[in-house]
DNA sequence: CTAGGTGCAAATCATTTGCCGGGGC
DNA sequence: GCCCCGGCAAATGATTTGCACCTAG
């Protein structure tokens, strides 16, 4: 496979051999890797290459959209005395987590009983948006939480 | 408050005087507080508490079922190629992360987008159970990712 | 007496960052 | 020349753990 032209228009960034090689093994495997999955993927073609660059990689093709990180919301955990079933809604801006303010819904988990070789126990939902206090601040400051 | 017998017929925990206090800060609040704003909440009526017992007490009250854990499935990201709007599987043995073989549903985010003064941006949907290996194989072992 | 609990400090683990030399455009 | 890049090692941040003592049952 040549170098693609992912960022397309975004001269920001160009498709060095390492970013290709991340991206290519990426791909070439759907378990949904770590980062340390992924270097020692990648280092078996390019031993030298450094889990530094692992991470930058990772973190340039996840911002073009290029590829999608999967889990860890924020760096910290968070703790509800609330035990009973309820969804969370989660900004984007400042990290702050509510409660969603709709039912939770057994069903969801239905169609998938069905079509998935898994014993379904739960689910989690988790709504992304902007809060209040950041829409109106038109708050673009990094996320902190 | 007195201190409250939350671990019922479980003998193998007692309510300690720093639990009680973690539980009942937890409880106040509705903001879903992390291990260190806990720690300083109860660090206000018990000074010399230690992180060391905030995040032991946090596991003993969110493992008997008294609080519950929010974000952070597991301690390490994984990342995807497949851009496309899905959702994931997750079995809570291995770890292991899979496609959900379930169409993404936009609507998901209708009813709250009323609801709620955020600003929606998508959802995270994500289901838990246990893969059929670690099924067959009654891996009750601890989970690695 | 035994097992759980605690404060404290050190260790661990994933991730991020500073430095610095190198190459593309 | 300017900016992106990569290797390396050191720093960071959240969480966990070892240790020594303490206390309830």
């Amino acid at each position: 496979m040549p170098s693609e032209d992912i960022f397309g228009s975004d001269r920001k960034y160009r498709m060095t051999h390492q970013r290709q090689l991340i991206l290519e093994e990426i791909r070439r495997v759907n378990t949904h890797p770590t980062a340390d999955e992924l270097y020692e993927m990648v280092r078996k073609r390019l031993p030298r290459i450094s889990m530094g660059t692992v991470y930058r990689n990772l973190e340039v093709l996840s911002t073009s959209g290029v590829i999608q990180k999967i889990g860890r919301e924020s760096s910290q955990m968070r703790f509800d005395g609330n035990t009973k079933n309820h969804y969370h809604i989660r900004c984007t801006h400042c990290g702050k987590v509510e409660d969603a303010p709709i039912e939770s819904a057994e069903n969801l988990g239905h169609g998938i009983r069905d079509a998935s070789d898994y014993t379904i126990i739960g689910h989690r939902l988790e709504f992304i948006g902007i809060c209040p206090v950041c829409r109106k601040k038109g708050d673009l400051s990094h996320k902190k939480a």
